[in-house]
DNA sequence: AGTAGATTTGTAAACCTATTCACCGTTTAC
DNA sequence: GTAAACGGTGAATAGGTTTACAAATCTACT
């Protein structure tokens, strides 16, 4: 296997020349910069990362840990933080915690310890504080999104302030029986996302005076499915059914729009429906929606995360808890409209 | 920081027992295996991945390359390839070639060939010879799913076969008129499925003797949406409208179910529809498909990598082109029923 | 007790690059 | 014209582990 050294043979210089000539790194001559490229490209020359980790004490890595993969807003952060890392130059290892606690353990507590990476993302993950010290002792960064992480920098939207957002714009448009379909607490997510938006949905209602109904809320996972099966539940009610519908997901607006259909609603004449993220699917559905931007806040996070690395003093940034609050917009499409009903 | 040397000197052995010790070689007394797991715990050492790799040539991570991740197929594959991976020990490096030719060849080029990864895993890629030749040259073995990869070991479905399996079942269920939505030749994946799919369809129609027109085939993209404005098309006809519609994959399958039924045609009596992946939300719309049964090729590709890495004598397994046929499955759901009409 | 053989342990040499420091030849400032 | 500053360069070292090999210890048997 061809080594710097060899490199250096052939172009007839130094090791350290050649290994500032390769980085692009100051104090090389363009003519030196000039024979150390071509022999390097004669000999089919890559630099080891293991032996310039082990020199420099940069993996140039970046850890990303998160509980899925396969579902949407997890899978398009994850391609957004790709696409941000690689353009300057990192790579990503992708550690997902569908494995269960043990495997969870062992991610924190070991594979991220062990020098491969030089910083850690984690989204939707809230480290306890016995992993964030291990980090901290390794003095290895750590930002995360989609929640306030105690003791680090994080990004998210405000949950709560998104559900509000969503329900006054039902609300602004004449709605007053106005349903949700939330998630169910604990499961799943670990910032309880479900409940913060369903807070907000409480807070907006509250704040116009409107009724509350138990019959006019429903709990279901984040699926399609699961929010199909709660929104026929909630709209088959024949008196007293709620005009609009404000969904904690996407997913779940979708599903809702077609439970409405099947029971032979039309969306919005009969029922307006709104939900949360901005999903891919939601311009062809026509769902309103809050989009909370993901693929910035990935693009950000990751910003974030190198200006931290490229600091030279880490320490400032240890015990920092900034928790970022991503602003989130309402699109309007066309499953919300003016309540025209009785 | 803490290296191998302070927990050989308090645990009272030498660095080289420390190093068996901690990842359960033999030779190793259970006396000395004990006293280095108290003393590395109590230092809290973890060893450093950089230098290992450096002292024994193993990375013990694997790079993955996709062209997305924000799609179901991928998505789904990447997260089976992590599970399986990090069961075994190895890490997971993410490159995504939806930065373009110049990002992808940065990644082959480059970033694979710096011994940062023992493997390759190219999901729906097709690595030209030269890059190819690089991996070789870097002894870097290469395992392909989704297609054939000339020169390299491979798993994926036989694509026409999948497709003739689909319509021999409508075929089966006494339909005639049997249209297809194919997705554009050449667009987004590098092994053209979608033509393959097509030609498994044009063969079970020929095979049975059955009329073809060009009426009952439209293309789309692979999305939802793309599939709902095809099969307005196709289902608009009214007279000779196709009474059963295979669709190259399942969430095209999606759109056809929705555009069927605000055509007020009722799926199945009024038409069949049949998809191909077995998507997770494919029970939920009932639809019959043919699954390729995603998790377990990725589960086997990550076996077959590791059979080779495990090899010591790695040579022979370059140049091997092995292109295995992962066998497909027919599932029968609510969507396909015997034709009903005149 | 002595010895062959098996097992455990330690020594020291890789592994390959980045970087510090010193040195040299040039240029700049006075 | 000299001193100081500066950019370019190379020699040597550090970085932290694995592992071949040699040495030491233990086991079982004569």
């Amino acid at each position: 296997m061809v080594g710097i050294e060899e490199v250096a043979e052939l172009a007839g210089v130094s090791t350290a020349t050649v290994s500032r000539a390769l980085r692009g790194k100051e104090h090389v001559s363009e003519k030196a910069r000039k024979k150390v490229q071509a022999a390097a490209k004669e000999l089919g020359y890559v630099a080891s990362s293991s032996a310039s980790t082990l020199a420099s004490g940069r993996t140039m890595n970046i850890g990303v840990v998160l509980p899925w993969i396969d579902r949407w807003f997890f899978s398009v952060i994850l391609e957004s933080i790709e696409t941000a890392l690689i353009e300057q130059g990192y790579d990503l290892t992708l550690y997902n915690l569908s494995g269960g606690l043990q495997q969870r353990d062992r991610i924190f507590n070991e594979l991220l310890l062990r020098k491969r990476v030089d910083g850690v993302l984690a989204v939707d993950v809230n480290p306890n504080p016995e992993e964030l010290a291990n980090l901290n002792r390794m003095k290895k960064p750590i930002v995360g999104i989609g929640g306030p992480i105690k003791g680090a920098r994080s990004i998210g939207i405000d949950d709560a302030a998104a559900g509000k957002l969503a329900v006054d714009h039902l609300i602004g448009l004449g709605h007053t029986r106005i349903g949700m379909i939330g998630g169910l607490p604990d499961q799943d997510l670990e910032f309880g996302h479900p409940d913060l938006r369903f807070n907000g949905y409480l807070e907006a209602m509250k704040a116009a005076g409107l009724p509350l109904s138990d019959r006019w809320v429903a709990k279901s996972d984040f699926t399609i499915e699961g929010a199909y099966r709660a929104a026929k539940q909630l709209l088959g009610e024949p008196h007293d059914r709620p005009t609009a519908i404000f969904c904690a997901s996407d997913e779940m607006g979708f599903g809702t729009i077609m439970a409405a259909k099947d029971l032979g609603l039309e969306v919005p004449k009969d029922v307006s429906v709104i939900g949360v993220d901005d999903h891919s699917m939601s311009p062809f559905f026509d769902l309103s929606t809050i989009s909370q931007r993901t693929r910035e806040q990935g693009k950000e996070a990751v910003r974030v995360l190198l200006e931290i690395l490229a600091e030279p003093d880490m320490e400032k940034h240890a015990n920092i808890d900034e928790a970022r609050t991503w602003p989130v917009q309402l699109i309007v499409r066309g499953s919300t409209a003016k309540h025209s009903g009785r």
